[in-house]
DNA sequence: GATTGGCGGATTGTTCAACAATTTTCGGCG
DNA sequence: CGCCGAAAATTGTTGAACAATCCGCCAATC
């Protein structure tokens, strides 16, 4: 009995091995919002058949992390105003939930106070890419106080997506340095206890932060003759 | 965001065609809980290639609605205990929270309502089935306040999956008739703009129904030799 | 007699080559 | 300049093949 199908595994099998090859690739930034991912290239270079190729790509486009337009190929997906717009509504819908009627134990605790004191060390270090991951961690943490993997993996995907709306940004401003305070001030207001408070606030701060990304948003707009981007009439 | 349950329908192209079909079928209860579905035999009952069924399965596992093992084959998930602890974990975040922050506009309030009374009417006549129905309606319906298609999703799976766990128990007892008056008030509350007091009702509804759930599913607890069922984590 | 080991059959995972369907490109023509 | 149409390219699907893995069965061993 050695061999028995350990969690993590290996490459599972081939396909879920090149869906999480290609997973990595996009959140990297090296396959860039908006960019065909061509079959018959792809497969040659990823040395698979171009079956399994596919078959890969609908687990992605189920993950919405690609667009599949049909008869036309499949992209990177590029998030537009629309996308933003219901990154929040689901961001303020889940973790102001969270933060209410999660179960607030003391490890829980420490382990949001440590990434608010990450976030700190990497404001002053001035690490903006730091400050960004911390700043992730953070809300992913968040939702973590629900246990729930399904909220989870939705809050995953969520974020997912926001790094790809960052991709698609030429400029990339300090979005979340401003945002380290608030967010110090929301684990204090967990520690005391003061739920309905960290709520509203943290619903707050969610408010802001859409308008501003939005904002940036609308002043970098790449009209981008890639497909897939901002609103699409069905069909 | 376009996929899942998108309506009828006509065959948009073969794999989701197909995808919907399975779908229908396991909704309908054709295809019981824990069944497999051998690709071969399938295939050739549904008129398709091997190859592109396959790719129809790793669009349902990644909705959940089955489960695959490797080298084993694919079947229709048979939610069991932990699953419906998840169902419930996530219905426990969304549900109120959409109660509590939702958009509540008047036309939604009608619709609400609408449904109730839907449900009083089924539990005069007496159809369990009917009354079932409107209930879950009506959670989606709650669910919609948020406005975002992500959540609504999840909450389409979780429903769906709940009609699961019915499928699997032997005895399926009266859960809904109980429930009806509870809805009743709820709404009741949200067109008096009580929005906290109808989140609080809400949680407490599903802390019960949960509680009995789980007890009538210890109860006719068939082990079932059909893999599938208890606990995995993690997708 | 029960456990271990291996053997064959069946099923899944993957690849390859082809073809139909559709989109895209490109060139000619009004 | 723009429209039309045919060729080329790409996607969607099929069918057959083969490797890998699992299952049940039978025999060998202790």
């Amino acid at each position: 009995m050695d061999t028995l199908t350990d969690g993590a595994a290996e490459h599972a099998h081939t396909t879920s091995w090149i869906a999480s090859v290609l997973r990595g690739r996009i959140a990297a930034g090296e396959l860039t919002p908006g960019s065909k991912l061509s079959e018959e290239p792809l497969s040659a270079a990823l040395g698979v058949s171009r079956n399994t190729l596919r078959q890969a790509f609908t687990t992605l486009a189920g993950e919405s992390i690609v667009t599949r337009i049909p008869n036309r190929g499949v992209f990177v997906a590029s998030p537009g105003v629309e996308e933003v717009r219901e990154i929040y509504r689901v961001r303020r819908m889940i973790e102001p939930a969270a933060v209410l009627w999660g179960d607030l134990t003391p490890e829980v605790l420490h382990n949001l106070e440590e990434i608010v004191q990450r976030a700190q060390e990497a404001r002053n270090s001035g690490s903006v890419t730091d400050m960004a991951d911390a700043n992730q961690s953070l809300h992913r943490a968040v939702v973590a106080l629900t246990g729930s993997a399904s909220l989870q993996e939705l809050m995953d995907r969520v974020l997912a997506e926001m790094r790809l709306v960052f991709y698609t940004m030429a400029s990339a401003p300090d979005f979340h340095s401003h945002y380290v305070d608030r967010n110090v001030a929301l684990v204090k207001q967990l520690r005391a206890g003061e739920r309905e408070e960290a709520a509203a606030g943290l619903r707050a701060y969610l408010d802001t932060a859409e308008a501003e990304l939005l904002e940036h948003l609308a002043d970098s707009a790449l009209p981008a003759g890639a497909p897939g981007s901002g609103a699409y009439g069905t069909r």
